[in-house]
DNA sequence: CGTGCCAGGTGCCCT
DNA sequence: AGGGCACTTGGCACG
């Protein structure tokens, strides 16, 4: 019979490995709380002293090393990474390799404190609103959000440089590209938004006017628009 | 005296809400692994139906929420957020606020599988190699790399729309303004790099060249680029 | 697969 | 506090 919870303080090295080896072959949820250093090779290379951190692995592959502070873990490989773990020299050592692009963490536990194995079941998955999805549903929705006779027509319309948000035409028949903006717009909102209307502007002689829709703009932001005829509309959502 | 770890198995809701109450305000991180509910209400909004998840709460104030799967969190708060842990309906609850912008995580624990808590010492932090800042650093170090007769000026160089990561001239003394990427440059890198040029080309009416430096270059960002009379300068570092 | 782009992005640094 | 931007960005959707 298979535990769903397996939790052990200070183990001896032998016996983390055991537990973790089951861990990772039962698909369970590893957790370790142990004094160790970290290091990384791939896309880049790092290198983490001795300390005190919390090491997730996950089932799909994924691999966490936490510190005390911060959000990020401060090592990590994604889902999809093959994990190890064995004894070398009387410490604990865990592995982590990704293929493609190749990248490897290297843990040596000196310490630990604590592992836990643990059987999560979860079949939820998380439902999220207020997403730029969701603004641009209210504009197609709700077009004179964004002036009077203003005529929604794709989203998601691919160009040579990119996909515009919401392509459609205003009151005088006019091609109008928009580029949508959850929070405030900066000046790589801009950008994009000057790729589609160059990219629409190439394939017609027609006129064609940019509108960047956000709750706010960044004052740099303003300018960089006005010096290329785009226009803002705010949008208050929520 | 005050252990360093303290780690308990299927505790008794009041337990729990003992245990991490001490962890919070001993600043120890705690761990909490069980099956819950979480509600998310600032910048956007999310419910995460009951499923089985691991909870980081860290001295700092972050908060993580984190599913079986992915390297990232289903939820979260940041540092500096407040963490509040108390019976509800015999159910244990952890809220967290975070203010400015405010945002509210509200986790409701109908079963506590396993709750933790850990003194961390940690006082190393990660040295990386391989950023950017080091591709700008070799640059510098040997400007043949770009072309011969290259001579970099400025890093970091403030303008209008926005920083040029070198500013420099060539050979015949043109304005050179590059924009350096560590991977793969899209269509977004492009438009950073016109941006710049744009912005020196509105200070002077003297020639000024762009180069892209990354190690490769996605097609379309090829095509943007010369649409633009801009250049690409392969670079592999590593 | 690569390409493009949103994300409750986060974190860092500078003004 | 706001701005600009890199990040081992991660994650997703689409061709």
């Amino acid at each position: 019979m298979s535990r769903h919870t397996i939790a052990l303080e200070s183990p001896t090295p032998e016996r983390a490995v055991e537990i973790l080896r089951k861990s990772i072959l039962g698909s369970r949820t590893s957790i370790i709380v142990g004094r160790c250093i970290v290091k990384y090779r791939g896309r880049a290379e790092s290198f983490l002293g001795e300390g005190d951190r919390v090491i997730i692995l996950k089932p799909d592959g994924s691999l966490l090393v936490h510190k005390a502070s911060k959000r990020e873990p401060v090592n990590w490989n994604p889902p999809g990474s093959i994990h190890r773990v064995y004894l070398k020299e009387g410490k604990v050592i865990v592995e982590s390799i990704r293929r493609r692009p190749r990248e490897t963490i290297f843990i040596e536990l000196s310490e630990v404190y604590f592992v836990g194995s643990f059987k999560l079941i979860d079949e939820e998955c998380i439902m999220i609103t207020g997403t730029e999805k969701d603004v641009v549903d209210i504009i197609f929705r709700s077009p004179e959000v964004i002036e009077k006779g203003f005529k929604p027509l794709y989203r998601e319309m691919s160009t040579k440089y990119g996909k515009i948000d919401i392509f459609g035409v205003d009151e005088k028949g006019r091609a109008v590209v928009i580029e949508v903006k959850r929070r405030k717009a900066d000046l790589s909102s801009v950008s994009q938004l000057l790729r589609y209307v160059e990219s629409v502007r190439e394939s017609t002689n027609s006129p064609v006017r940019g509108i960047l829709v956000a709750p706010d703009c960044s004052a740099s932001a303003r300018l960089f628009l006005k010096s290329h005829n785009l226009e803002f509309r705010k949008v208050m959502f929520k």
